[in-house]
DNA sequence: AACAATACCGAAACCGGTTTCGAACTGATT
DNA sequence: AATCAGTTCGAAACCGGTTTCGGTATTGTT
């Protein structure tokens, strides 16, 4: 009549830190909660020790048929999970990947962060691993929050986007010898695992398409300097337009910052020149909606007065008027590729490099068309 | 002489699990990477016990100054953090946090979630909390991951969001006793947390605001009827109208789904009518784009002959053509509040329920104005 | 039937911390 | 000098698992 043995552990229920009252309740009562039963308990039920039934639970050799099916019935009958904190612990593994929020704008517009979690999580799921998700304090160093989450051993490797050309977290992480893989290249890229979108031939295939609906004089408003990507979406720019034997203008070319207001002011320096462009080419959507407002406001039509196109391929793009034509990924891509060489790299930390290019379609939208005057003096060279 | 006493365990660097190579270095060697030390290591340094030393990091009070001083001094010097999985095992918590990405729209338009979780996370991080986000397979039922979290003990609390009024996630954690606050409130809200903007007040005052600029058909587009919140978006909208001596029109009244493309086809219902409404609220600002979509498509100009008003306060809003008026509210307000309320349920689980209701304010941006013909045949009996 | 090989399981160490308990030492009191 | 309380720390158990090692019991071989 053993049937019950319990170890004392068993009264330490959620959270409340073992408060031993009601000991008095009977064995047979029904007060036990899904996931309080420990291996000790499931041990001294079967009468075998909890090496044994850790061993049968898991697969190992030595372990008798008969002893095994006993021990996996008795475990599901009485719902037995292993505490995943002990398990981790004995093992010397976190299975955790930790995932680091850069500082949000103050009017985040695209939905990629919370997409990409997504997919993350679920793709690390399929591994057995968990997202941990933190958020940056900008009043300290970007890299402190990865320093603390490395030294307490709070997880096993990191996902790391929006990256710097410079990027301190790809620095301190390689010094640290620290698995990770980056959404974006850096100038270290030979040396980590990275997934990016090819933006160069992305705006390539953009200012092509413009070129071939008629148009000569084409703006571009980029993204910091201080982001690899940018910088790829602007020579891909140049490249096209070298290739196609336009002149590059340089006041055609803008900064901006990712955001709808650095939109705004570079399309009113376009817009406001005495020969502005007949399309703009923006780093990302939210530029190209902060331009369309612009241009609105300084009473250009768009798409026959102005093109515009974007980069990132919002929903939102899609209820504007006229809709945004844009570059877009498969954000859920992005997710599992990179889920996919962080795991290779946990697995065996000593292989060579890798990385991943995925390319990004142009969604024609209605944001861009021909341009009214179609000047078509040096086109013929080219095409 | 014995300051380079070393476990074993020093060698089980980042997840290669203990490939002892190299074991010849010499004890004076730099390669002892950050959070590579141990207590045991510590303590042998120190010729002091473990336990001892974790009471002199803990501020124990039976430990002497001096004896503080040197294992403080010692810690700081080698770097020593503890190992975050082994603390929590002993200690009986897991300090994390989990919360489950419901399955996302496949369009999602509006950046909550990622704010939210931005927002949650750095409030957990105050509290010394780790936050586990976790997405959800639509494969399976919607309390699965909920029980897995449970089960293996991976951690202390759920932070929920998007409730239904039926709510099975609710359910089962209040089944089994586990902390958890809810964004939004449920049908058993009297026996759990939670935290919720006030729709109702938000749609009372939206409405008002129509109908104080001459509105007297005021259409109305809502979200799923599982979603609480939803329902009482449109009581705030039927309460006002009834305030105000408006007749409340079946036909005015749309089901939605929270979605763009839900709000085209609700507005084409609502404008193809012989009487359309000269006005449309909509129960978020996806559905707020579908149907001033709709509008254009059907030659509706906006804000003249119809105005529109969202709920979100989405950023993007703010560059479409016209501005979109909305409903707004602080998400990291949100975020921080039900932190506190999660941090003050694990502390005493007893304590009886409380709950917090915020409210979301009316942000004017051009999407609505008065009618095109005002006709104020009612209105004296009211106002 | 004796012996080696194999199957199967218990015992114990271990992961890296925390916490309880009691012993040794200290200094003050009588 | 003996007693006593108060400091300060070591020893050991504990958290809940995993994994190594070795000892029986069983089987197979000649």
């Amino acid at each position: 009549m053993n049937h019950f043995i319990l170890s004392r552990n068993r009264f330490r229920s959620f959270g409340k830190k073992g408060l031993m009252n009601d000991m008095k309740a009977g064995p047979e009562e029904e007060w036990v909660k899904s996931g309080e039963v420990r291996i000790s308990d499931l041990a001294a039920e079967l009468g075998l020790t909890k090496g044994t039934v850790s061993r049968a639970l898991n697969g190992y050799e030595d372990i008798s048929k008969k002893t095994r099916k006993r021990v996996m019935e008795a475990a599901t009958k009485r719902g037995y999970v292993p505490t995943t904190q002990a398990r981790r612990l004995a093992m010397g593994l976190t299975e955790t990947i930790g995932l680091v929020l850069p500082p949000m704008p103050s009017q985040p517009v695209n939905t990629f962060v919370s997409e990409f979690i997504n997919s993350v999580s679920a793709a690390l799921h399929l591994h057995g691993y968990d997202l941990l998700v933190h958020s940056a304090n900008s009043e300290e160093s970007e890299v402190e929050p990865y320093r603390r989450l490395v030294q307490s051993r709070k997880v096993d490797g990191f996902i790391i986007f929006r990256t710097n050309e410079k990027d301190p977290r790809v620095n301190y992480l390689l010094n640290e010898g620290f698995p990770f893989v980056t959404h974006g290249r850096t100038a270290r890229m030979a040396e980590h695992d990275w997934f990016d979108i090819d933006g160069e031939k992305a705006f390539r295939d953009a200012t092509s398409h413009l070129i071939k609906l008629g148009h000569q004089r084409i703006g571009f408003v980029g993204g910091g300097k201080e982001f690899f990507s940018a910088q790829l979406r602007l020579k891909g720019f140049r490249t096209m337009l070298e290739e196609c034997c336009l002149e590059n203008v340089p006041s055609l070319e803008q900064p901006g910052d990712l955001t709808g207001q650095g939109g705004e002011i570079a399309a009113q320096n376009l817009l406001k020149q005495t020969r502005p462009p007949t399309a703009i080419l923006c780093a990302n959507d939210a530029t190209a909606l902060g331009v369309m407002k612009a241009a609105r406001e300084l009473g250009f039509n768009i798409p026959e007065e102005l093109s515009v196109i974007g980069y990132d391929g919002i929903a939102l793009g899609a209820y504007i008027d006229p809709p945004l034509t844009t570059l877009t990924f498969s954000i859920e891509e992005s997710g599992k590729e990179m889920v996919n060489l962080l795991m290779r790299r946990l697995k065996s930390p000593d292989l060579p490099v890798i990385s991943k290019l995925a390319s990004a379609i142009l969604k024609l939208r209605g944001s861009e068309g021909p341009p009214s005057s179609i000047q078509n003096k040096n086109m013929e060279n080219c095409l």
